[in-house]
DNA sequence: AGATGTGATTGTTACGTTTTAATCGATGAC
DNA sequence: GTCATCGATTAAAACGTAACAATCACATCT
């Protein structure tokens, strides 16, 4: 339970807390020699910064905050290893909140983020309601979003262009010749599946089709689980579908397998097309044609960004940048 | 960038700032009016306790640190989420932090949750080295070991027999009647990849066979391509094996995504099972054999056992809790 | 020699909270 | 009427660090 401070250090090396300070924190304004001495009187004491003394004194944290919407998607998980990577690279510790696409627990993670004053946070909203970002703002806590638009000018935002990434998809589709397509789709709240939809939208118009025909499927969550009860849901209707674009990875797997369980045969009576392309699109059971995006590089630019605006904020200039999708063609729609 | 205090507040409520203190920790000990009337100058001014003054002054803070060997691997995520659901129940913040099997990485994550001073942590350690967690436990942080089994009788572990996980595969196999097996795992310094190869050379024994038989193909990784490449280095050989073991799902899945392009069927020329039976496992290009771990379980009652030893010291007993798993059958061993 | 400058180091204060002992006002016992 | 008791509240002292102004030693210049 020793709890060995600054000022051990600093009786043990024979200098001032301050000089220990310099060089813990600006070591070059500390002489060659003296420095030697306090970082071998660190060693043998076995000296630890307390991080909370720090922060308090400092007034900020070496921490951000991250939010995401699902833990358990793939997609999350990548962009998570991409702050992580470049955080810990930068000597920032990552705290991470799972929503769990609940706007509670959302808030609940925020609060904690706050408590801890980290530095900056990284969010994906699971709503459109800005306000509580306002919040953070407020407190000098510099805020990046990520997978979504910027909501104002004065922030930055890393994401991938939905609308045009639900387009390919149906467009890809339509170029099969399909008539009925049907979008299966998360909580109507989250701003990925109301984009991906008018993408979709938009493809129909272009190809001379009525966007209104297009069928909704919705389901309360985007997990494999949820994609196996829309197929459930979709088997008890009469006239089945000749394809369906689901507005993930997850939903699109648990798609295939409540299909497949019932006998419908992918693609030969349905074709079937996600979204994320996360890495086990390809080894699905009737791998999986899918829309992918930079998932790593979406965590690691906002990253970056929010590092940037938090340790030169004067010089930052807030971004907002905007990915592409790409079509990855496999054999659920061959 | 207002900074609201704990002194603000009580100025506002006409009371002295330990009593706004003491309605946010022991709101028993204070009158119901003076603490409504304190209640609502929080809100009033938004105010958010400062954690690290807290923490400085209290000596601990409410936060874990957790530390996993692949945040990309499902296995981890869902431990992940065991852990943040229960400590997020309790009040508190998840620190994550991924070595991604590198001992340097692993490290430094734990270096910042000394830093940080986490109330304790959660660790899934990459290698068998015991010292660095020592220097935890030094600084009175409460380390508890996830999917690791106790290394000393004062700790708390929670793990799951990997031993008989890897013979209930290899026992799977003989089953089947195939001869020449081999097992596809990771780095030797993971615990796991080592307990479940014993397993399998137990399972050849009891099953009259001579352990020594058992090939093996030793992977940097255990990720999906590390298993795509196991596939290609197996397929450069000249007798293929008639049975797979991997040492988790990832390289099954990479395995059967390598060899099916290279034309060999599973299971008809090659039998394959994995282990973890994560979500995928049921809905890869063949299904997979897998043996199923209680994996959220293992993530929330670790949690458990950590913040009692962290709430209660005195009456807490150490434990060590160990799961078993489950053979899950399906197509790619048929 | 004295003045000036330079680089290295130190003393001190403040950050926002928790905690302990001390204070206060009121109630009831004698 | 005095005194003890009790609950509610307060005042003040930490916690470990960062930052800034002040000091110091010493070399360089005039």
């Amino acid at each position: 339970m020793s709890t060995v401070s600054i000022k051990d250090v600093a009786a043990r090396a024979g200098v001032s807390p301050g000089t220990v300070s310099n060089v813990l924190n600006r070591p070059e304004k500390v002489a060659g020699s003296t420095r030697d001495r306090v970082e071998s009187a660190i060693r043998e004491l076995g000296f630890v910064r307390h991080g909370s003394a720090s922060t308090l004194r400092a007034g900020h944290s070496r921490t951000v905050g991250l939010s995401v919407i699902d833990i358990g998607n793939p997609f999350f998980t990548d962009v998570a290893a991409g702050v992580e990577d470049l955080a810990s690279e930068r000597g920032y510790a990552v705290i991470l909140g799972n929503s769990s696409g609940s706007r509670v627990k959302e808030e609940r993670n925020l609060l904690v983020f706050a408590e801890q004053r980290v530095r900056g946070v990284l969010i994906t909203p699971s709503d459109e309601d800005p306000v509580r970002l306002d919040m953070l703002r407020d407190r000098g806590i510099a805020v990046v979003l990520v997978d979504h638009p910027a909501e104002r000018p004065d922030q930055c935002a890393v994401a991938v262009n939905d609308v045009t990434g639900g387009a390919m998809a149906v467009q890809h589709l339509l170029a099969g010749g399909f008539e009925r397509i049907a979008y299966v789709t998360g909580p109507a709240a989250i701003r990925q599946c109301q984009d991906r939809r008018r993408g979709a939208e938009r493809a129909l118009a272009a190809g001379g089709r009525d966007p209104l025909e297009l069928r909704e499927v919705s389901m309360p969550a985007m997990t494999a689980a949820a994609g196996q009860q829309a197929a459930e849901k979709l088997l008890a209707q009469d006239l089945l579908p000749d394809a369906l674009f689901c507005a993930n990875d997850l939903l699109a797997v648990g798609m295939l397998r409540g299909l497949l369980q019932a006998g419908v045969r992918v693609p030969e009576d349905v074709s079937l097309i996600g979204y994320d392309d996360i890495d086990f699109a390809s080894a699905s059971t009737v791998s999986l044609t899918s829309i992918r995006q930079p998932t790593y590089q979406l965590g690691r630019v906002a990253t970056e960004l929010l590092l940037d605006e938090c340790d030169n904020p004067d010089t930052h200039a807030h971004q907002q940048i905007m990915f592409q999708p790409d079509l990855v063609v496999r054999e659920s729609t061959r």
